[in-house]
DNA sequence: TGCGCCGATTGAAGCGCTTCAAGTTAAAGT
DNA sequence: ACTTTAACTTGAAGCGCTTCAATCGGCGCA
């Protein structure tokens, strides 16, 4: 089955070329080793063969791979694009190739892509995982496969890992209102036991405590980070008598933001009545009508960075010391915290 | 460098449980024909050792992979998300698995994808390319490799391809806009070099000469289908007297339709005075404040049966036929082109 | 007791490549 | 003319696996 005329080899290439199969290896990795007329003569039987060199037999024998891994959880998130880009950049400056894999937040599909990845001996594995760090982490670490965490912290001494602070997320968000005029906060989010809704909460608790008592935050409870909880909430507070709303609405995703804004601006002015702000900078709500403001989380910086810091643990070998790197999210200020 | 601790080998289990390499293999590929008690030895000595099979040498000695290559051109895009997951689907569903790599929007990228997953001896590769079916395409198939196109026809004989029907799809949005009671409509959409946006323009006018002259259809051409160019177009319907402005727009995308909903909505009744669709069922429109009508292409389907074709004709070897599968698009309808 | 049979097991060959010690050739040095 | 040296080239070993002809050992049967 598969492939009918099966491919040319290097010896094909040798026989043709009238040269050793060790000259063509040298050819194609060591061309300072050859004579001038040796690489051409050598070139050209490559070119009338189509020979295309056998990466699988190359890895084999040179024991090790110039592939780097990348799992994400949820591709549809623009999120995860950006680290997808920046990691594949990162890896191609070291003269590696990123491949994808699409865990579509299902824990089993995503030990399946962990496993694949290790049998097939990539160099290394950059992991966003779909919770918590997953034991097979540490499973591939333990038989000499690097795998780097993106997005959850990791004990120290176990890899490598790159987050991003929500804490100070949160903070610049509520200090960002805070700054605009705002009194009367509310923290829109999801249950505290998702650890980054939980910190970006703190952060906003942080900068409502710096105003001594000024400011007040209360604290809106929803199901799920989504557009539809975001209306929910929406209609929870234009219930209220005027006198008992927000008047500034921090939003743990973009798409509670969004929900929100739907609902609000029906009803409200905004920003002047209330301003709203979510986080994520995700792409499905930069066309929103009303423009959202934002935290933006650093993903392609993030997946860059992380291909390099990859790259280096699979290069350094034993004497590789683990990091652990902390982005700093910026604020966006868009239309819908800013009176113009 | 990399790997310090080298992982087990066959022969590394094969010794421990006390059995010749070749009985190894055989619990792994061929239980049936291993006797119970040593297929129990063999297993606790993987166990026990971690071993994990290296799937370089095993794709190397069978001369075959089980990965199937995907390369898309804008992982930003939901369409090629769905596809994505199609794909995975059906790969799973014969045992293969799918690699996922990101093109961007980038020729030479996807040139490099390609050698990629050739130089890696995958099985086959799905290709959603750039603009048209690029020469390397035809490269690869000459050396035996299959790659099926997504998207994009191809010449007979060539390969498998799978398209969705354009025309049939810009039908379904202008009928189903004629069928609302609008007799006024525009397209608004890109050059015409743009072979998909072309075929959407045919078929709207199809629809139209169905009429009989009752139903006019006119063309707002924009540069490129996003929501900036939306807006702009938006803007020359509004500054037109009321009686000249359409009373039904087709837009080429669904973002395009959200530019053009955010600026008429400031000024005119959606949809009772002017009905908008879209095209594509993208993701990052399905929030907007005004539900906007769509054509939707199944992604899904189309990276599901690609997976399946590219399989079959893996497996089939010489005797494969071409198949040139044409979905068909299906119209949604949601508040911006329908009364309540 | 001897023969044939069959399921289970073995081990060598080979997949296409890299690596490297050993070999070759020619130019340079004395 | 003879040794060094440098610049190339060679070819065999080995990466970890699958495959398959050959072998083994036990069992039923005459």
């Amino acid at each position: 089955m598969s492939t009918t005329k099966s491919m040319p080899s290097m010896s094909d290439v040798a026989a043709r070329a009238g040269v050793a199969l060790g000259t063509v290896s040298n050819v194609l990795n060591h061309p300072d080793k050859v004579a001038e007329a040796t690489l051409r003569r050598v070139h050209a039987a490559i070119d009338e063969l189509g020979f295309v060199r056998n990466n699988q037999a190359r890895s084999l024998a040179m024991g090790r791979s110039t592939t780097l891994g990348l799992v994400v959880t949820d591709i549809g998130n623009s999120f995860f694009v950006d680290i997808a880009r920046g990691a594949e950049e990162g890896a191609a400056l070291n003269g590696m190739t990123l491949l994808l894999a699409n865990s579509d937040n299902d824990y089993a599909k995503q030990e399946t892509y962990l496993d694949l990845f290790d049998q097939a001996r990539f160099a290394g594995i950059l992991l966003a995982p779909f919770e918590a760090a997953p034991e097979s982490a540490h499973r591939l670490r333990g038989h000499g496969r690097p795998v780097l965490l993106l997005n959850v912290a990791v004990p120290v001494g176990e890899g490598c890992s790159i987050v991003v602070d929500n804490e100070q997320g949160g903070y610049l968000a509520a200090r960002h209102l805070i700054d605009e005029g705002r009194r009367r906060l509310a923290f829109v989010g999801g249950p505290d036991r998702l650890e980054p809704l939980l910190e970006r909460r703190l952060g906003a608790e942080r900068a409502v405590a710096e105003t001594n008592g000024a400011v007040t935050l209360e604290e809106i409870i929803v199901g799920a980070v989504n557009a539809p909880e975001g209306r929910a909430a929406g209609s929870i507070i234009l219930d209220r008598a005027p006198a008992e709303r927000p008047d500034g609405v921090f939003a743990a995703s973009d798409l509670l933001a969004l929900g929100l804004v739907q609902t609000l601006s029906a009803a409200l002015r905004i920003p002047d009545d209330l301003a709203v702000i979510g986080y994520d900078n995700n792409s499905a709500v930069r066309e929103s009508t009303i423009p959202i403001s934002t935290i933006a989380q650093p993903g392609r910086e993030m997946g860059e960075i992380g291909a390099r810091l990859l790259w280096s643990e699979v290069a350094d070998g034993p004497d590789h010391e683990h990091e652990h790197v902390v982005l700093a999210p910026t604020l966006i200020t868009r239309a819908s915290s800013v009176r113009r």
